[in-house]
DNA sequence: CAAAACCAACCAACTGGTCGGTATGGTAGC
DNA sequence: GCTACCATACCGACCAGTTGGTTGGTTTTG
């Protein structure tokens, strides 16, 4: 029985990118935010990579998990997969957070989501009939969205509800 | 007169972040690359993070260079800064690494950049008639940008021409 | 000459990672 | 029940290499 489990240290590491920054994420500030000691941290992640792989993914799987919420009723792709990212963004959860400490340490580690994220454009390019806006539109919600990860963009700027609203419409007229 | 000035030095910068990642982005390095002893570079930049601030200006002053150029016929805002967008894709320059350094070294510093993002907006929206799709696809564009900038998307995709292709066609169809 | 540009040696703090050891709880044999 | 054994979780001291930054001196230039 563990007293600590992988998915607190994972919780924790993102604690310490929000508060200090993706630079500061270090194996001994994550062992101290999640009252461990650095010994006790590696023999959960044997390196600071695996830690980092395990973040994303996690977030991976968080993202997912939004995604099939979202894609619930009779929806296209697209549409649930843009309701999905408006989503990832109000619980500002481990994704973002992530996704800059891997790409500072290591951008390789990104392999994953770029997969993944190719995976989704193919989704919905094959679902559309017209392809290139389907295209456009998903990356109008992942220019917010990273936006928002990268910090340029307010988190409470009322502009990005009613882009929402514009996107969703512009979803439904497609289909 | 000096042998090696700041921009030197900047580029340089930006060269080891694009051959080591951001993370590897450290004093010693730079000074390497620009065949400078570290006391040399620290005479130039007092500290780090006068360097990355210097390296962010840069990058913007680049930015609205290309958004000059891009901007001399009778076309909108939105347009122009479109164009300049994906025109700073094919040569990827500073500031796509400059951001990542930057934002994981310490947040703060891209307030400049937030602001220059918010003033955008402004004048993008005021101009156009319908300001929310003006909005939409300037986020598209900066989606299709940022997804390069974090490597989630390939440079040489062929997606990305018929992308630009067809949000210029918008664009136009908005003025 | 005087200032600016530059260097080499150095430093303290920090970094990821190793290592020997301890605490705990389960399990098998008696 | 008790003992011997073992695996897992964890600790804390330690290490070598790296980091940003300092200092005192040397070269270059106007």
């Amino acid at each position: 029985m563990s007293r600590v489990d992988k998915d607190t240290i994972i919780r924790a590491a993102e604690e310490v990118i929000r508060e200090k920054g993706a630079r500061k994420l270090t194996l001994d500030a994550v062992a101290a935010q999640c009252g461990l000691s650095k010994g006790g941290l590696l023999h959960h992640f044997r390196t600071k990579q695996a830690l980092l792989k395990a973040m994303l993914e996690s977030a991976i799987e968080q993202e997912e998990a939004i995604r099939l919420e979202c894609g619930e009723g009779p929806g296209s792709e697209l549409a649930a997969r843009v309701q999905c990212m408006f989503a990832l963004m109000e619980n500002d959860e481990g994704l973002p957070r992530s996704l800059i400490a891997a790409v500072a340490e290591d951008p390789s580690l990104l392999e994953p989501i770029k997969a993944k994220e190719a995976r989704v454009r193919r989704e919905v390019c094959d679902q559309s009939g017209d392809p290139e806006l389907a295209l456009l539109l998903l990356s109008a919600a992942r220019g917010i969205f990273l936006g928002r990860v990268l910090g340029v963009m307010e988190p409470g700027d009322p502009a990005i509800d009613r882009l929402r609203e514009r996107l969703l419409a512009m979803c439904k007229e497609l289909d």
